[in-house]
RNA sequence: GCGAGAGUGGCGGAACUGGCAGACGCGCUGGACUUAGGAUCCAGUGGGGAAACCCGUAGGGGUUCAACUCCCCUCCCUCGCACCA
């Protein structure tokens, strides 16, 4: 054994021994337990930053845990490959997407083995290549064919700087969830998928996501967004139209004083004279600063009351939720009674708070429920109760019916781009939309493309693809030229998983033995888009019998961000931090300002690379740093001093075993004493603090513990020393799966054979936890008196006799009253006294 | 505005089901070894106080023998949703 620790020497050497002994690959074994861990699969960007290398050190904790626990573990790694960076970088460089893309997979590829990883790349995949995006277009198909995937016309999200559309989901706060340009609204025939088909079942699903943190799930619940209320007719007086209004209220209908069209409402324009206004209006649609509002002339009829009201066309209604029209009540919905006092339209309550009467002078809509009022026969009853009796009502007379509306839409999926999957549809004159035979799957997207981001789908341009004939009638056809949304690529990838690349990719006994997926691990950017896909289209493949569950992910852990302080010049901006030397910018000499702690990032100038910490410290330290840090759902602030620290502890493991290679071999029959007893009391912390909620924090904790009093102890007798022994190799077991690097070599250290992996985790004898001396804790009316070291076995009352006779105590005591003693868990006596003067 | 989560030493963070607040690490202070120390090892380290003791988990109230933990109010931060009728 060196004398020194060499990060750098152990961390080749095993690498390459669990490569080339496979030790990493999966063994399906029916006989044992299943374990799937699975952390999302990376953009192939080129660049690993310490963002993925914290997600995938917390995923390889949970595998070489749960393979010491003798599970079969599956732990996969793949490559989301298609996407926009791969075209961008191909027309600013004049590179094919292909080739970038695969040689960042495989820089990314080294990059990930040097953190050593335990990834089973017999499982690798790739979603650009053929053979994986080939079922991408056959599930495409049989989703076609149940009229779950469709094409329409329609308004879409448009990102000039990506020169695409994208889905709902992707835009956030009207902005590219991309690249942060500007979203407009432009209208394109697309292909959809039909996930409001599944919407009631994903909302009812959300309630089984036990393993989910709640926030993730809230935000699905919210995504989906299911109301309750009715659709009423309002007839436009002295026409034949009518105007379909949504309400999640239809107790206030009576207090209905006008009624507003979205801009874009098809009767807009019709009801509308005046079309300079009417273009205003909608020019100020979706635009949040003020509601403006178009009186159209024209009156509709309240169908309860037949009331005639204005009908205005107004800014705020969205178009494309509900029907595109609201009826408007000022006393009970806060944003109509704004409208209402701008334009002076009358405000009239129909609903009375509990106990209080009707008032005349409104500051505020009253949006609660209440007793109806001014409602006609509805007058007097609870306005719950209401709800049901207006709608049914309207119902007989065919003016009204009970809906429930979701703002979950449709999953638009056409991208106007060339590095993605083609959509297996042929367009013919005679036949019209046609999908490909399933026989003459994948449609391989062309090798020879002119790539100029214009925005038009590169591929309409590549005449060999484009010119097909019709697989119905045979006769000349043109196919589809947009490719698919990449998160199609992800819904899916691991079911792939589970069979090797060599098997058939949806090898049934394959997806029963290993999905779902026992825990999930990514970052909680993909809240709704990506998992609200994935859960939609497992629902889909149970539908059409390729799995035979509901839900992909069984746990999700929601990692945090990888932080760390960021350094300001007033002159030179952002610096890096060796660019700061006592408080002052190294360019100026200006003083500097240590800015907020923030995510890592090129710009801010904080960003420490996986490449300078595994060269300087090696991964093992990089490793143990980031889970010791915080909990794993927490940001971690990145500190190198920190870094300092996880190495020092590495370092001093590894000098205790120097200088107790004597003790490995020793045995005795004698187990006790106060290394033994912490021993247990360490594994027994490990295993509990990874078992509970991977707070890996505390479970580093613990072995630092064992470590310092390890280091402490003076061994006398041979006792001591076979104490020694079994600590040591306790601590390395522990350790292993944080820093598997190091303790594989110790393993080997200590006259074990490799690999430690292979050996069972283990166990804690609950006996030899306890405690032989206890240190009593005294309290006089809950402060904190006394402590005194006692026998643990004592019975109860001795406790309190000790305790009452302890001399500091029994100052605390003088002149009062004992009203009460009471034990705590046999380790903490309580006196509570009365207060009052004996005397 | 609505919803969720959080607020603990100089810093990152511990604390089971209400039972010794501050585990562990960083930093800091002192010491040892050293030609040297930004290496290593040892000791100390919430604040106040000479001490007894007092104070202390964002602030204020409450429940309890006992509150970081439970309840009510306020402040602040982070995240999500945000004209969804």
């Amino acid at each position: 054994m060196e004398e020194r620790y060499n990060p750098t020497t152990i961390e080749c050497k095993w690498q390459k021994y669990w490569s080339d002994n496979n030790v990493d690959v999966t063994v399906k074994d029916p006989a044992r337990q299943k374990f799937y861990c699975l952390e999302m699969f990376p953009y192939p960007s080129g660049k690993i930053h310490m963002g993925h290398i914290r997600n995938y050190v917390i995923g390889d904790v949970i595998t070489r845990y749960k393979r010491m626990r003798g599970m079969s573990v599956l732990h996969p790694m793949g490559w989301d490959a298609f996407g926009l960076p791969a075209e961008n970088a191909a027309i600013l460089n004049n590179v094919h997407p292909r080739q970038w893309t695969l040689s960042n997979i495989a820089a990314m590829k080294s990059q990930i083995a040097s953190i050593g990883c335990s990834y089973d790349w017999s499982r690798e995949l790739t979603t650009c290549l053929p053979e994986y995006y080939k079922w991408n277009q056959w599930f495409f198909i049989q989703m076609y064919n149940r009229g779950l995937a469709y094409r329409k016309k329609s308004f879409v999200n448009w990102c000039n700087a990506c020169g695409t559309v994208l889905a709902n989901e992707q835009v956030i706060d009207d902005k590219c969830w991309r690249c942060d340009d500007v979203v407009v609204q432009k209208e394109l025939e697309q292909w959809f998928f039909r996930i409001t088909a599944y919407a009631e079942e994903l909302l009812r699903g959300c309630d089984t996501l036990s393993g989910w943190p709640e926030h993730v799930v809230t935000m699905q619940r919210n995504w989906i967004g299911k109301s309750t209320g009715a659709e009423v007719l309002f007839a436009v007086d002295g026409s034949a139209e009518t105007i379909k209004i949504f309400t999640t209220r239809p107790d206030t209908l009576f207090g209905a004083t006008f009624v507003c069209l979205a801009p874009l409402h098809p009767l807009a324009d019709t009801l509308t004279a005046d079309k300079t206004a009417l273009k205003q209006i909608i020019d100020a649609y979706g635009k949040d600063d003020e509601k403006l509002g178009l009186f159209t002339g024209s009156y509709a009829i309240n169908p309860v009351n037949n009331e005639s009201i204005p009908i205005y066309i107004a800014n705020f209604v969205l178009m494309d939720y509900g029907t595109g029209a609201i009826m408007s009540v000022p006393a009970h919905d806060q944003r109509d009674f704004d409208f209402a006092r701008k334009y002076n339209l009358p405000i009239r309550q129909v609903i009375v708070a509990p106990d209080t009467q009707p008032g005349t002078d409104l500051t505020a809509a009253y949006e609660d429920k209440g007793t109806m009022h001014n409602s006609g026969e509805f007058s007097d009853l609870d306005s719950e109760e209401a709800k049901a009796l207006i709608t049914q009502s309207l119902a007989t007379r065919g003016l009204g019916k009970a809906v429930t509306n979701y703002k979950l839409r449709d999953w638009g999926i056409s991208r106007q781009r060339f590095w993605g999957t083609p959509i297996p549809i042929v367009y013919c004159d005679t036949c019209g939309i046609v999908p490909v035979n399933q026989d003459k799957l994948p449609v391989i997207l062309p090798e020879d493309v002119v790539l100029t981001g214009t925005g038009v789908s590169p591929l309409a341009d590549v005449e060999g693809f484009v010119n097909t004939t019709c697989p119905k009638c045979g006769a000349g056809a043109r196919r589809e030229t947009d490719t698919m949304d990449t998160f199609v690529d992800s819904s899916w990838y691991f079911i792939r998983f589970c069979s090797r690349g060599d098997e058939p990719p949806l090898k049934q006994d394959n997806i029963a033995y290993f999905m779902p997926v026992d825990q999930y691990i990514g970052g909680v950017e993909h809240a709704v888009l990506h998992l609200l896909y994935s859960r939609f289209f497992t629902r889909v493949l149970r539908d059409i019998k390729v799995v035979r569950f509901d839900e992909p992910f069984q746990r999700l852990l929601t990692q945090g961000m990888v932080c760390k302080e960021t350094w300001k010049c007033p002159t030179d901006g952002w610096l890096f931090p060796e660019q700061v030397r006592d408080g002052r910018c190294l360019l100026c000499d200006s003083e500097v300002v240590r800015g907020r702690t923030e995510k890592m990032s090129k710009s801010k100038k904080n960003v420490v690379t996986p490449d300078e910490l595994t060269a300087k410290y090696g991964a093992d330290t990089a490793r143990v740093f980031s889970l010791f840090a915080a909990p794993p759902e927490k940001d971690i602030e990145w500190s190198d001093q920190g870094v300092e620290g996880s190495y020092r502890f590495l370092n001093r493991l590894w000098g205790l075993i120097y200088n107790n290679l004597d003790c490995i071999n020793v045995t005795s029959t004698v187990a006790k004493g106060k290394i033994f007893r912490k021993t247990h009391q360490t594994i027994k912390k490990v295993t509990t603090s990874i078992e509970k909620d991977y707070h890996f924090n505390t479970a580093i904790a613990a072995l630092m513990e064992l470590l310092n009093e390890l280091s402490a102890f003076r061994a006398a007798t041979d006792e001591d020393r076979a104490a020694i022994g079994m600590a040591l190799r306790s601590l390395i077991l522990l350790l292993a799966p944080f820093a598997p690097h190091l303790c594989e070599e110790l393993w080997a250290v200590v006259g074990e054979k490799p690999s430690v992996f292979n050996h069972p985790w283990p166990q804690w004898d609950e006996l030899a936890t306890k405690e032989e001396e206890i240190e009593l804790v005294i309290q006089v009316d809950g402060k904190l008196r006394a402590k005194q070291m006692i026998s643990a076995d004592l019975p109860d009352d001795d406790k309190k006799e000790i305790a009452l006779g302890n001399a500091k105590v029994q100052e605390h005591l003088r002149g009062k009253n004992i009203k009460n003693i009471l034990v705590v868990r046999g380790r903490l006596v309580n006196i509570a006294t009365s207060g009052d003067s004996i005397a």
